[in-house]
DNA sequence: CGTACACCCTGGCCGC
DNA sequence: TGCGGCCAGGGTGTAC
């Protein structure tokens, strides 16, 4: 489900429900997610409250009082749901993917549901997080100053790749999936298919602009709402919209003066969608 | 080292 | 209605 946007979206709707609150109860119904939960997992959380919820990549940190932090990682299907005390679309058993269960001191209930079990909830202490096996080899956030069109232009110049399975490296920059790399490479004129080292250093400079608006303007639009995805308070996010390219094969490309037609095509076994008449 | 590919898992959809 | 095949927003282990 959920690249940079979406996860975001995610981590700013949980802060009022786990800021500065307790949690109260812990229920794991299923441990074999991508990372299994470790068995001590309850009994570190029971008890802690959550200083500070924060995003680094795709994953949802959250900073306890005592030694640890709580990693969330959503997968392709995972999400979080918060519910008040009396809120009438709370469960009141578990839904069949409904992974885990918390509770705050104000009765407030958190669920992580998962079908796949793609994503992951696991506990690291404070002081090994930078060197977690998860994170410690992740990219530049592309939301930050450490993005720029010199950074751009090194990481991708040794890179033998298409740009596009480039863009989804998390080693490089972290947070692009398959729908952003898509909308990304369309709003700056780039073809998908040209090796990442082709670049040329004005490609380069488009990239960096592109990829901050496409990641911006979907968070402002609360992440796309693909099949079920919802935030975590049940609302929709937009952007799916506002798509350009992303699962609109065959449709006309909306650029201006452009005649072309969206086309699908397969790279390292996802599916990219572009203007073949003005990516270049 | 970088790259290519299979695989992890469940569910929805489409065509037969 | 049932079934097989394909697809899905992510990430990793393995083989070259």
């Amino acid at each position: 489900m959920p690249e940079l946007p979406e996860v975001e979206t995610v981590c700013r709707g949980l802060r009022g429900f786990l800021e500065h609150h307790t949690l109260t109860d812990v229920v794991v119904r299923r441990r074999d997610l991508r990372i299994p939960i470790p068995s001590d997992f309850e009994a570190r959380l029971r008890g802690r409250t959550v200083q500070q919820l924060s995003r680094r990549a795709k994953y949802i940190l959250g900073f306890l009082d005592g030694d640890d932090v709580l990693i969330a990682h959503l997968g392709m299907s995972g999400r979080l749901f918060g519910y008040r005390a009396g809120d009438p679309k709370r469960p009141t058993e578990p839904a069949k993917h409904d992974h885990v269960w918390l509770r705050t001191e104000e009765d407030t209930l958190l669920c992580y549901t998962d079908p796949r079990r793609f994503g992951l909830l696991t506990l690291c202490p404070k002081n090994k997080l930078a060197e977690h096996p998860l994170l410690k080899d992740l990219g530049i956030e592309p939301l930050s100053a450490e993005l720029t069109p010199r950074f751009l232009s090194d990481a991708l110049s040794r890179k033998q790749v298409p740009i596009k399975v480039a863009l989804l490296d998390q080693a490089v920059i972290v947070g692009i999936g398959n729908i952003y790399a898509s909308e990304i490479l369309f709003r700056a004129h780039i073809s998908p298919l040209r090796p990442a080292s082709s670049l040329t250093p004005t490609e380069r400079a488009a990239l960096c602009p592109s990829i901050v608006a496409i990641l911006q303007r979907a968070i402002d639009a609360g992440g796309s709402t693909l099949r079920d995805y919802v935030q975590a308070d049940g609302e929709l996010g937009s952007f799916q919209d506002l798509f350009a390219v992303y699962d609109r094969e065959g449709t006309p490309c909306q650029r201006r003066a452009c005649r072309g037609t969206i086309q699908r095509i397969v790279q390292a076994a996802r599916a990219t969608y572009f203007c073949p008449s003005c990516q270049h």
